[in-house]
DNA sequence: AACCGATGCGCG
DNA sequence: AAAGCGCGCATCGGTT
């Protein structure tokens, strides 16, 4: 697989030299330079801000395109090629686990990072269990919407909840104005748009994901308006939002998960607790704290599933390799574990329903 | 040679 | 009034 993004990586490569203005100093352009690559969009007449993906899709010109597609594959080359390169031992990658990694609570991951193996590209199908086994996969559906509402106790998102529905189809729909379903891309869009809002994201940059993800163009003011839409959608994270800003006054550093741990946030620009960071640790935090606690229970209850071997974790995601046998009673085993985990932490069972986890075997990590 | 901040992007 | 959050890693270009 590295070898066919070497070639494309190559002929990407040609694609934009042939384009570009010659070097006034060197062979050939090095476009991974930021400073180089603007160089030569300026011998062109392009005096381009930066150099993200974003940013080149608004040119016509077709060395943004080149430099563009050039970027992408080589960046997505380099971060796959060595990725587990001298890191094997007996078939297996064994990366170094950091369990309180991130300063909510979160594991980390290095060496390599396996939490950030890029999706839908075939590499996470290069994970795959031993002879005769397979992969079981749960995950925490919509986990930090699912603590949002219990944070914030905001009754019209338990309802969403309670009635099996999707927060992230009803933003999606409030945004566009029209039916979404599950697999549309308006959904994925609104995703982001979610957490922002929820954690405290301003008009500004709202504005700016409505203009990317939707082609929606608004003034400020009417993102304002758009936000507070949104919010009123679910009155109590507004409720929640104005609670944490007084407390932000007030001076308090300390926030606290649902199960009671606590994080000290980061000042702000002005040496106030971080209003954001007050918002999203403990949502972040408790989910952290779900998911391991349910990790606390597999091992306590591993004994009767001495077979089943834990693979890796992705924040909301657990993955364990067993028997091919053996598979449904450990999906069983697993996905009841994180199940009680949630309704234990976030104590509405509303959020612990039947659709709260989602549990997959397969024959690899994709998918 | 080792380290560092900035930039940009992968994942949740 | 205003403010998305949490990571790791490759690369560049400069300093120690």
């Amino acid at each position: 697989m590295t070898g066919e993004l070497d070639d494309k990586v190559a002929s990407l490569k040609k694609k934009a030299d042939e384009i570009a203005p010659p070097h006034p100093r060197e062979e050939t352009w090095n476009w991974n330079s930021p400073r180089q690559a603007k160089e030569a969009f300026s011998l062109i007449g392009l005096q381009i801000p930066d150099l993200k993906r974003e940013n080149l899709s608004k040119y016509e010109h077709p060395l943004a395109k080149a430099v563009s597609e050039y970027r992408d594959t080589r960046s997505l080359l380099s971060q796959v090629c060595k990725w587990a390169a001298g890191r094997y031992r007996d078939g297996r990658v064994h990366p170094q686990w950091n369990p309180a990694g991130a300063a909510t609570g979160r594991a980390s991951c290095t060496s390599p990072n396996v939490q950030s193996l890029p999706k839908g590209e075939g590499f996470r199908g290069c994970i795959r269990p031993g002879e005769g086994h397979v992969l079981v996969k749960a995950d925490l559906s919509q986990i930090e919407l699912r603590v949002l509402a219990a944070i914030a106790e905001d009754e019209n998102m338990l309802k969403v909840f309670r009635s099996g529905g999707d927060i992230h189809l009803n933003t999606a729909e409030a945004l566009a104005s029209r039916k979404v379903k599950k697999g549309d891309p308006e959904r994925q869009k609104a995703k982001a748009v979610n957490f922002g809002l929820s954690f405290g994201m301003g008009a500004k940059k709202f504005k700016e994901m409505a203009e990317r993800d939707y082609e929606v163009r608004m003034t400020l003011s009417e993102a304002k308006e758009a936000k507070h839409k949104l919010l009123d959608a679910y009155p109590r994270i507004g409720h929640w939002h104005a609670r944490e800003g007084l407390e932000c006054e007030r001076g308090n550093f300390i926030t606290e998960t649902l199960m009671g741990r606590r994080r000290v946030v980061e000042p702000d620009y002005q040496g106030k607790p971080s209003f954001t960071e007050r918002l999203n640790a403990p949502v972040q935090g408790t989910a952290a704290d779900i998911l391991k606690l349910a990790l606390a229970r597999l091992w306590e209850n591993w004994s009767e599933h001495q077979g089943a071997l834990p693979i890796l974790t992705v924040h909301d995601e657990v993955v364990l390799e067993c028997a091919a046998e053996d598979a449904k009673v450990t999906a069983r085993w697993l996905s009841g574990i994180l199940r009680g985990a949630v309704e234990d932490v976030l104590g509405h069972p509303e959020l612990a329903g039947e659709d709260a986890i989602e549990t997959t075997t397969a024959p690899s990590w994709e998918v």
